[in-house]
RNA sequence: GCCGAGGUGGUGAAAUGGUAUACACGCUGGACUUAAAAUCCAGUGGGAGUGAUCCCGUGCGGGUUCGAGUCCCGCCCUCGGCACCA
């Protein structure tokens, strides 16, 4: 019988699916491993064999954990809210619904021919109302302590999808999913406070076992940093001060807590460079900066008011563009600068931006580039305050921006700028002028979408009560199902808005009349707590048991494609501290470790049905058979590495498979009692005992690291062994072969175990079978190959015993004839370097 | 510009500072076959030589070392991320 991968992938997968081998039983008793795929969205177009790479790695190590002993937590399940599979269903004119049930099973199906261990009792659905009623219920939570608010503010909308935008959907100003360029809009918005969270979501990524890249994104994108904020006294033209009533009260807010001081109008600025203060010859607003008018005198009023036009229209358009020039222009006014009373000017300029900082800085040519090309351009002065320690560097040319000795800096002379910074926050302190503080780039997250296939937000809108939370008894709020236009509206409100059924309520609190909130809830939302439902997945009274997420949880291994560094695994991190702080959970972090597996491209780029580029696993799986594909696939190259699919390269692993195939059926053709007859067999035996564990010990080690192309190449070699040996085929070779090879082609692997057991019974598996553990004394050899170099090249290596001598060593050199060439006499050489148990290196 | 990863045969790629190119693809030759496919065997970095052998070789230029693909310094290129964040 020949090795038909078809028959008996279908017929294992049966097998298994029949038996619930793959059910996972909560067993407090045992150790458990969660090792967690990124959930996948429904997409229409199926998946093709570069999607399958990810999950072919976490099906391998749960396999193998399973034999180690560990209890396994291994789900699959949906994100299926959300842009793409709303988009399929206009495109298809079908109910999501529909479309997303029939993706799904599609979508299954190929998972479960590729025969992962994925246990579907657990099965999860983000867009199905048993899970979606937590999702609301966790909004609920977030409403109620203060994490979740509405407001109106310009949001990034994407004139395509018709939504708005988290900044973290925004690359480049342009929209993630589509490439549209977004448009600022002005909305009322729900956010989600995850500012608050800053420090903690920069600290504790020190805990983690993730990639450095990721954890460099994250820490990028909060984009934590000190300094010091401080006042400068302001005058409108040269000499008057601003008295604070002539202020209108939103300014007044906007620019904190300034009346605590005096009661005039001061500019708050913020700096990490407060060393190079005395260098600062202008201050600059942002564009949008609210005390602009109240600044700008008569002479300059024209030329403010165009400049500030102007770059309101830019900003929305041009904004991503590469040219980033910059430009400004005076306001007529002044500032004092507090530590030396120099008065400099007040310009408006478009490098500034209002929505960091304080949306105005103090600026110091000699030692920001920014600043110094601005100054250059329009003839501001120049004061180098920083001395740097190479001689050669000067302020004509360019700003010099590193560290340095204070100097032009008053009694702050000769500090080193670390130094000067402390001492100079110190003094703005005292003077009540200026305080150390922390800044971030990181933004609240919006989480409103004006779209239908999402969680509806569950607030109602009362003329009596204003905005009320619904009760957590009424939850789910369903979608409205029996709808025929689900389609996104141009005026930026939700398709949910036009159904009045939807729309009209009661008002929880006193009965009366409310309209529910149409905006539905980002699926990021939905993807950044399902990790925790897989532990109780049909809990309908509680989100989850606390005992079960404190057996499972956190996931111990998480793999998953790196474009979700900042966005999911962000968001994800974030709703873990806040159900930590809700008591929901008693962890800190969600994913131990995160393994990013790289891309699979495909005649140069990356698969995707729309460039026509795809493998289908199902004309794959015909002619090859998954357990081919998952051996290739993880012997192409390093896991975190992209690569190129080749059809050439994919017969290596297909013969590769067969061989083991042979090679079982040569052994159960051999007569397998006979003994042990001649020397040479003897000796082989042993080479081939010492072999066997040498490759477990490699194989263990290298899964372990996630080195599953030299798994492979190392199983190609032992094969190779077996099947070229003229002496019969030991017992132990096959078995172990079979268990360490099982966690990649389980098919095969289960098929041929069981051809060697036929006494037991099919829900018997080899996976249930240990994990085989080498014995470290027989990998230690008597015998080594010692290369012998002359000046540090190779000229000849002798098979010697492991305790032999240098003296021994030497003996045998100077009889080498080999070597002899090399040295005419022994007085040449100068030294001879023994590195023990490997080489000798003569240097002459 | 800044941060990160990388650059090794015809190709995908191996290599705790210690035999560079394991494993696999492809290619060449051979066996089997009427033939092809499949399978099996041998060879396969470049150069010189009948040959044993020798020389040169891991993006480029230096350095450390008995010995460097690996460590250090200075460049070049490719790919990812960030980019007026004061």
């Amino acid at each position: 019988m020949s090795y038909d991968h078809q028959k008996i992938e279908k017929k294992w997968q049966a097998i298994w699916e029949k038996n619930q081998s793959h059910k996972t039983n909560d067993d407090p008793q045992k150790k458990k491993f969660y090792c967690l795929d990124m959930f996948p969205y429904p997409s229409g177009e199926g998946l093709h064999v570069g999607h399958l790479r990810g999950y072919s790695y976490s099906d391998a190590i749960a396999r193998k954990k399973k034999m180690e002993g560990y209890n396994i937590l291994h789900p699959m399940g949906w994100d299926a809210f959300g842009l793409p599979a709303e988009n399929f269903a206009l495109k298809y004119k079908v109910h999501p619904i529909e479309s997303t049930q029939k993706n799904i099973a599609n979508i299954k199906k190929q998972l479960q021919a590729t025969g992962f261990m994925y246990d579907w009792n657990r099965e999860i659905n983000s867009s199905s109302p048993e899970y979606y009623k937590w999702t609301q219920w966790l909004f609920l939570q977030l409403y109620k302590n203060g994490l979740a608010y509405r407001k109106e503010a310009p949001v990034n909308f994407c004139p395509s999808c018709k939504a708005s935008l988290a900044n973290e959907e925004v690359v480049d100003g342009k929209c993630e999913r589509c490439g549209t360029l977004t448009i600022k809009k002005n909305l009322k918005q729900w956010f989600f406070k995850i500012t608050k969270y800053a420090d903690k979501l920069i600290d504790d990524l020190e805990s983690l076992d993730w990639p450095e890249k990721v954890k460099t994104m994250q820490k990028n994108w909060i984009g934590r940093s000190n300094g010091t904020e401080f006042f400068l006294n302001v005058l409108y033209g040269e000499k008057d001060v601003i008295e604070l009533e002539k202020i209108d009260k939103f300014t007044q807010q906007w620019l904190g807590n300034i009346d605590t001081i005096e009661n005039c109008v001061k500019i708050k600025v913020y700096t990490t460079r407060v060393d190079t203060v005395f260098g600062m010859t202008y201050v600059v607003l942002a564009p949008e900066h609210p005390l602009i008018p109240y600044l700008t005198t008569e002479k300059y009023k024209i030329d403010v008011e165009k400049y500030v036009e102007e770059s309101r229209n830019i900003s929305e358009i041009e904004r991503t563009s590469q040219e980033k020039e910059k430009t400004g222009v005076f306001t007529g006014s002044y500032a004092i600068n507090p530590l030396n009373g120099s008065k400099v000017q007040i310009w408006i300029a478009n490098y500034v931006l209002l929505e960091y900082g304080t949306g105005a800085i103090m600026a110091v040519p000699a030692h920001d580039e920014r600043d110094f090309a601005f100054a250059k351009k329009y003839n501001l002065e120049i004061i180098e305050v920083i001395k740097s320690n190479d001689k050669k560097s000067s302020v004509e040319n360019d700003a010099f921006v590193d560290d340095g000795i204070l100097i032009n800096s008053g009694e702050f002379d000769q500090l080193h700028s670390s130094v000067a910074r402390e001492k100079i926050t110190q003094w703005l302190e005292n003077q009540a002028m200026g305080y150390g503080t922390k800044k971030y780039k990181l933004r609240d997250w919006l989480i409103s979408r004006q779209r239908y296939w999402g969680a509806p937000i569950p607030i109602v809108y009362c003329k009596q009560c204003g905005e009320v939370p619904l009760l957590e008894e009424n939850l789910p709020i369903e979608l409205p199902k029996n709808i025929q236009n689900f389609s996104p509206t141009l005026d930026g409100r939700s398709p949910l808005a036009n159904i009045n059924k939807f729309v009209e309520t009661k008002c929880p609190l006193c009965g009366g009349y409310a309209e529910r909130e149409t905006d539905t809830i980002s699926q990021w939302v939905c993807s950044s707590w399902y990790f925790a439902r897989y532990a109780d997945p049909k809990n309908s009274e509680k989100i989850f048991d606390l005992e079960k997420i404190n057996y499972w949880l956190p996931v111990n291994l998480y793999i998953g494609g790196v474009e979700h560094a900042i966005l999911h695994l962000l968001y994800a991190r974030f709703f873990t501290k806040i159900m930590r702080d809700l008591n929901l959970i008693e962890f800190n972090e969600p994913f131990t470790r995160l393994f990013n597996q790289g891309m699979i491209y495909y005649k140069g780029t990356k698969m995707s049905k729309s460039k026509g580029n795809v493998v289908n696993p199902d004309d794959f799986f015909a002619k090859y058979g998954a357990d081919t594909m998952r051996v290739y696939e993880l012997f192409m190259g390093p896991a975190e590495q992209d690569v190129e699919w080749n059809d050439q390269g994919v017969v290596g692993t297909y013969r590769f498979l067969q061989k083991v195939w042979k090679i079982i059926e040569k052994y159960q053709a051999q007569n397998n009692t006979q003994k042990i007859k001649t020397i040479e067999q003897a000796k082989y035996s042993k080479d081939m005992e010492q072999l066997t564990h040498k490759t477990i010990k490699k194989v263990t080690d290298d899964v372990e690291n996630f080195k599953f192309n030299t798994v492979i190449s190392c199983l190609m070699e032992y094969t190779n062994k077996i099947f070229n040996s003229q002496f019969p085929i030991s017992n132990d070779s096959v078995l172990i072969l079979l268990k360490l090879l099982a966690p990649i082609a389980p098919h095969i692997c289960e098929e041929l175990w069981h051809q060697l057991h036929p006494e037991i019974s099919e829900k018997e598996s080899i996976f249930n079978q240990s994990w085989p553990q080498y014995d470290i004394n027989l990998i230690v050899e008597e015998k080594f190959e010692l290369v012998i170099q002359v000046n540090g090249k190779m000229r000849d290596s002798i098979k010697v015993e492991k305790n032999i001598s240098e003296i021994e060593i030497k003996e045998l050199i100077f009889k080498n004839e080999k070597i002899k060439k090399w040295i005419l006499d022994e007085k040449q050489i100068k030294k001879i370097i023994f590195v023990p148990e490997r080489l000798v290196n003569i240097v002459i």
